[in-house]
DNA sequence: GTCTATATCACGATAGAC
DNA sequence: GTCTATCGTGATATAGAC
C-alpha cells in the first residue's frame, strides 16, 4: 500500500480525489443540509437525500458509511465556522462598535446561511445529542472568554452596565430568528427581504442598550 | 341514536365522557408533547409516545385515530393559547409598562411551557406545513393591530421611535430562545435557573431600547 | 377498553451485476 | 462508480381475542 497507488477506499478513507469525487460528495452534502435542516437527523430520510441530490440511494452510500455520517460531516463543518464572528472581537476595538459588527456578521450568517442555522436549531431542539460535549466545553470557553472582554469594557465606563452572557444569548436569538423562523417571518411580515429592516432595527436597539 | 344513549364512537367523536378516558387522554397528549416537541412530527415514533404514557401502542390509536390527529390537537390547544399575551396589550395603559408586561408573560410562558415552545419551533423549522395558513391569516392579522397601537404610542411620544413588526420579532426570538436553546443556555451557564437573570436582563434591556 | 398478534409499508443498509 | 434488487428492521395502523 504506497501512498502513489493508494486509492480512497469507498471515497471515505482519506479525501476524494477526482473532481467527479469531490463534486458528489457536494451534491449529497448539498442535498443532506437541505433536508436535515428542515426536518432534523431523525425526521430526515435517506430517499429524500437521494432525490434531492439527483442521485440513487445506493451512490449516497458509497460516498458516506451512513445517514450519521453525513450529518456529523455537516455539523463538523458548521461547528468550525459557526463561532468565528465572536472569536474575532477586538478588546482593542471601540466597545460599541465591536458588538455592532458582531451582530452584523451574525445577521449576514443568517441570511446567507440559513439553512446552517435551522440544522444547529433542530440539533439544539433534540436535546444536542452530538454536539452536546462541545457546547459545553468549547464553547462555555469561549462565551467565558467573551464575557471578560465585555466585564472589562463595561468597568472603563466604555459600554453600558449589561449581562454579558446575556447579551450574548440576545444577539444569537435576535439573529437566528430571522433564519430559524424565516417562515413565521415572512407569514407576518409579507414578500420581500426582512433583513434589510432587520438589520437597521437590531443596529437601533443594540446602540440603545450599551451606549453607556 | 339518541343524545343519551349516545356514547363515544371510538372516543374521538365527541368530548370523553369518562374520568378514565379523560385521563388517558390527557396521559397520551402529555406524552405527545414530550416526544414531538422534540423530534419533531416526523421523528417522534408512536412507540416513543406509548412507552412515555406507559399505554400500549393500539390503546394510543383507541383515544385517537391517527398520530397525525395527536399532533393536530396539540397544535390546536397550542394556538390557542400561544397569542393570548399579545391579545393583552392595553392601548390605554403606560407604554413602556404595557410592553415589559407582555415581555414578562412571554418569558414565564418559555420558563414553565417550554416544551410548547419546541413543539412550535419543530412546527416552524419544518416550513409551518399544519399551520402556515394560521400564521398568514390570524396572527399576521393580530400583530397588524398591535403595530398601530404600538405606533401610537410612539407618535405620541411615549414610547422611543422603533419598528413595530421587529420589536415584536425581538420580543418572541428573546424569550422563546430560553426554552427552544435550553440546552445550550443550560450548557454554557452550568446548572441553575437562567429564568431569573433573564429576566432582569431583559427587563433592563427593553427599558432601554424603549424609554422616550 | 385494553391487550396480543399481525398486516403493510417505508426505512437504512447491503449484495452483486455491469 | 453506479445501478437494480433485496434484506432485515422498525414504522403506522388494524384485527380480533378477552
Amino acid at each position: 500500500m504506497t501512498e502513489t497507488s493508494a486509492t480512497a477506499q469507498g471515497a471515505t478513507a482519506g479525501k476524494p480525489r477526482t473532481r467527479i469525487q469531490r463534486r458528489n460528495r457536494e451534491l449529497i452534502l448539498e442535498a443532506a443540509l437541505q433536508v436535515f435542516s428542515q426536518y432534523g437527523f431523525r425526521g430526515a430520510t435517506l430517499d429524500q437525500i437521494a432525490a434531492e441530490a439527483g442521485l440513487s440511494k445506493p451512490n449516497l452510500l458509497y460516498y458516506f458509511p451512513s445517514k450519521e455520517a453525513m450529518h456529523e460531516a455537516l455539523l463538523q463543518t458548521l461547528l468550525e465556522t459557526w463561532l468565528d464572528p465572536l472569536r474575532a472581537l477586538d478588546p482593542q476595538g471601540a466597545p460599541l462598535e465591536e458588538i455592532l459588527a458582531y451582530v452584523r456578521r451574525k445577521l449576514e450568517l443568517a441570511r446567507d446561511y440559513p439553512r446552517e442555522s435551522r440544522l444547529f436549531a433542530n440539533e439544539i431542539l433534540q436535546g444536542a445529542p452530538r454536539i452536546l460535549p462541545y457546547l459545553e466545553s468549547d464553547l462555555r470557553e469561549l462565551v467565558a472568554q467573551t464575557c471578560v472582554i465585555i466585564r472589562g469594557w463595561t468597568a472603563e465606563g466604555r459600554l453600558a452596565p449589561v449581562d454579558p452572557v446575556h447579551l450574548i444569548f440576545s444577539i444569537w436569538a435576535l439573529t437566528q430568528h430571522y433564519a430559524d423562523f424565516e417562515v413565521q417571518v415572512t407569514a407576518v411580515l409579507g414578500e420581500g427581504d426582512p433583513f434589510e429592516a432587520a438589520g437597521a432595527h437590531l443596529d437601533v436597539m443594540f446602540r440603545r442598550m450599551l451606549t453607556p
